[in-house]
This record gives C-alpha cells, sequence and structure tokens, in this order.
DNA sequence: TTGTTATACCGCAAAATGGGGGATATGATC
DNA sequence: GATCATATCCCCCATTTTGCGGTATAACAA
C-alpha cells in the first residue's frame, strides 16, 4: 500500500529488535521493512528497502555507531527519518545524536502505546522525545537570569563570541570603539577573568549569554 | 490538597480564559487558582498565589510581553514551571522564549486532553511542545551534512568560535601553531572569506559548525 | 549619596592576525 | 601511477588587536 511508511530497524539485541518489530507489523499506517543489527548491514540494503523512517538503536556491536550511522544517512539519504531508541541519557550523546541529524530520541520502553505514538507525531511532522530528552533539549536553551551582567555588555560579550573585534562591535552597536573596550573590561572584571576566550568559556558554562 | 499542582493562567482572551479554566478544573491533579489577563496583575498576586505552573500568553494587552513576564518569573522565582500557550510560531519568538525560561510552548488548541497531557508532561519532568514546534527545536541541532570543512578545520573553527587564539588552538589540538594558521588558511579559502568573524557568520548561517 | 550603566578618550607594550611563500606524508580516488 | 584532499610543519612581514593603566560625563536607581 503506498499510503504506509517504510519503517527499518538497526538494533543489535535480538529481544528488542523483535519486540519492536512485532509493534511496528501490528499498525497499518507503517510497513516493517527490515530489521538489521549493524549499520552497515542496513546500508548494504539501504536502496533495496527504501526506508521513510529509520529507528536507530545508539550503542551498536558493529564497527559503525548509531551516531556515525546516522551522519551517514543524513548524508547520503537526507529524506530518511532516523530516530534513535537508546537506554542511555547522557546528555552530551543525546546533543551529538540530535547534531548528528536525529528527528527524534526515544528512551527504551516496551511500550507498544508511546511507541507508536511517537512514529505518528513524526509522521505529522514533530520530533518524539521522550519527557526527560525533551526537557534535556529545552534547558538547552534556558539562559541564566542570575547573569552579572548588563544587557548591554550581553550585547557586547555574545559580538566577542562570534569573532567580532573592538571596531566591529563599535560599529555594530553604534558606538566608539573606546566604549566597546571599556565595556569589555568591566565584563573581565564582572567574570574575573583577562581574555576574550576566558569570557566566552565562562559566560556559556554559566549561560550568562 | 497537598498533592495538586498550583496553576496560574495569564490570557487576555476572556473566552480562552474561560475555556482553558474549565479544562483545568476538570482534572483532580491540578487546582486552578487564578486567571490574569495581564502579567502587572498576575504578578502583584503571586505571593498569594503561590503558582507552580504558570500558563502564559506571549501576545498580552498589558505593557509586559509574554517573554518579558517570563524572564521575571524565572528571575524571581525559578521554581515556578511556565509554560507558553499562543498561535504565534515564528521561530525567532518560540527560541526567545525559550531562551527565556519557558519549560514548554504549546500552541493554542481548544483540545482538552492535548492540554492535560501537556501538564502531566511537564509533572513528569518532561518538556510540553506541539509537534511543530519540537521539530523546530530539534532543527536547531541539526548541522549540515554537506560541509565543506573537513572534521579536523571544524574542530578548528569551533575554537575559533570559542574566542581562542591560534597558539590556544595549538595546544588544544596537540600540534604546532603553524598547523593552525594553515588549517585556519584553508577554511578561509573555503569558505571565501578572509577573517575569523566572516567565517564564523557563514559557517554557523550555513551550519557548517 | 553612592552605585550602576552607558558613553568616550589617551597611551603603551605585547600578542594576534592575515597574507605570502614552501614542505612532507598519508590516504583515497581515479 | 597520478592526482586530490588532508594533516602536519616552517619562515617572513606589516598591520591590527588586545589587555591594562588611567580619566571623565550624564542618566538613573537605590
Amino acid at each position: 500500500m503506498e499510503f504506509q511508511k517504510r519503517v527499518v530497524l538497526i538494533e543489535d539485541d535480538r529481544e528488542l529488535r523483535d519486540c519492536y518489530k512485532l509493534m511496528i507489523k501490528s499498525v497499518d499506517k507503517y510497513l516493517f521493512i527490515n530489521a538489521y543489527d549493524s549499520c552497515e548491514e542496513a546500508f548494504a540494503n539501504i536502496s533495496k528497502d527504501r526506508p521513510e523512517i529509520i529507528l536507530m538503536d545508539i550503542q551498536l556491536s558493529g564497527k559503525i555507531s548509531g551516531i556515525e550511522g546516522t551522519k551517514y544517512i543524513k548524508l547520503k539519504h537526507p529524506h530518511i527519518e532516523v530516530v534513535i531508541i537508546t537506554v542511555y541519557d547522557d546528555s552530551e550523546l543525546v546533543f551529538e545524536a540530535l547534531r548528528a541529524g536525529a528527528s527524534g530520541y526515544l528512551t527504551k520502553s516496551y511500550n507498544y502505546l508511546e511507541l507508536v505514538n511517537s512514529l505518528d507525531e513524526l509522521t505529522k511532522g514533530g520530533a518524539p522525545m521522550s519527557a526527560k530528552i525533551a526537557r534535556m533539549v529545552i534547558n538547552n536553551f534556558h539562559s541564566n537570569p542570575n547573569s552579572p551582567l548588563s544587557e548591554r555588555e550581553k550585547d557586547v560579550l555574545k559580538l566577542i563570541a562570534e569573532g567580532k573585534s573592538y571596531s566591529q562591535i563599535a560599529d555594530l552597536l553604534f558606538i566608539s570603539k573606546e566604549t566597546s573596550k571599556t565595556h569589555i573590561k568591566n565584563i573581565y572584571s564582572k567574570l574575573q577573568v583577562n581574555s576574550k576566550s576566558e569570557a566566552i568559556e565562562l559566560a556559556k558554562s554559566k549561560r550568562y549569554i
């Protein structure tokens, strides 16, 4: 049937693989094409399988990790939606997977409804995420409301972080070069640092900007 | 009842206000405290109301916008969870709201289940988002797989964007200063620019890094 | 009244930058 | 086997930037 979404699964745990397979097969909207236990195998068959959605485990026994695999897929077949399924919710791993091009990130569960809802979310243009992941992703945006920097100083520091020089900042903010230098001196003194890189590092780690 | 979450609504459309009020009142888990049509009024009563969740419209008739209001709340009462409810899904507005400290972002709907599910998501530590918003947020992470830069060059450019000097980059990557200069020269030539700021600007706008 | 913010100026020595040149070694790709 | 991309390293040089030391004014808030 043409309206069905073609789904491929990459997961090296046999039990989980069978479980997901059953869940997907039971829904009309999705057409379960194949399951592989490594990216290598999946990629060898990708032209034949023509998946629209790939469910990808992140820790795989093969040479290619789920993150590397995601990068490869988005490079060669950008229209394919990759959803990560994993037990790991380490923040760096999550953000790496998203940077690699994943369209969703689910922490493993045998819950039937959760998986099907996630596929539905994806199909209607969403980005399925488990609750904890969603919070991590949102928190990534939050800036610290207790920044010691004034609004103007934040403006200046943001431009510093974009690689602008004092003179460029002056031009962009319609102030003199000396004023941008003064702002930067004040920023350094507030943050107790004495170079651009330290200021950027501290401000980013504490989310002052 | 102590287990109930205290909810305050800030919304200046009377019809929507009544609608949300009814929805929230109908669920045992949530205690509808009050509805206001401006941040000013809500803030005047915040110590009395002691809300744990604030549902906030983004375009308000008062002087304080929903985004300003969110900033204020997260500054003075960081434990309060703010969820934005709005008709607008302009990407800059969404990201501004999230940077301001919002824990969720819902595009308005009179759908009962959607609202209650969202509050439940929030309560269990998630970040409720409408499908389209979730995708916008995730897309914000995606890096361009067609970057002309090599992995090493990306490493170098990322450090440039952190304000590091050639010598600092050399130390961090365990290469000589001359090598970092060579990488940067190659980056400039690939991106057709000739300064740090141009390289950062172009690379960020095209998501090369 | 004191403090913060935003603006502006001067001088100076050290550091960084951007451009020019050239070099070697390792892979992959053709 | 030739070519290309990548990653590493070196030299020179003029110009700009940076960081630090000052000082100063005007607005506004606590």
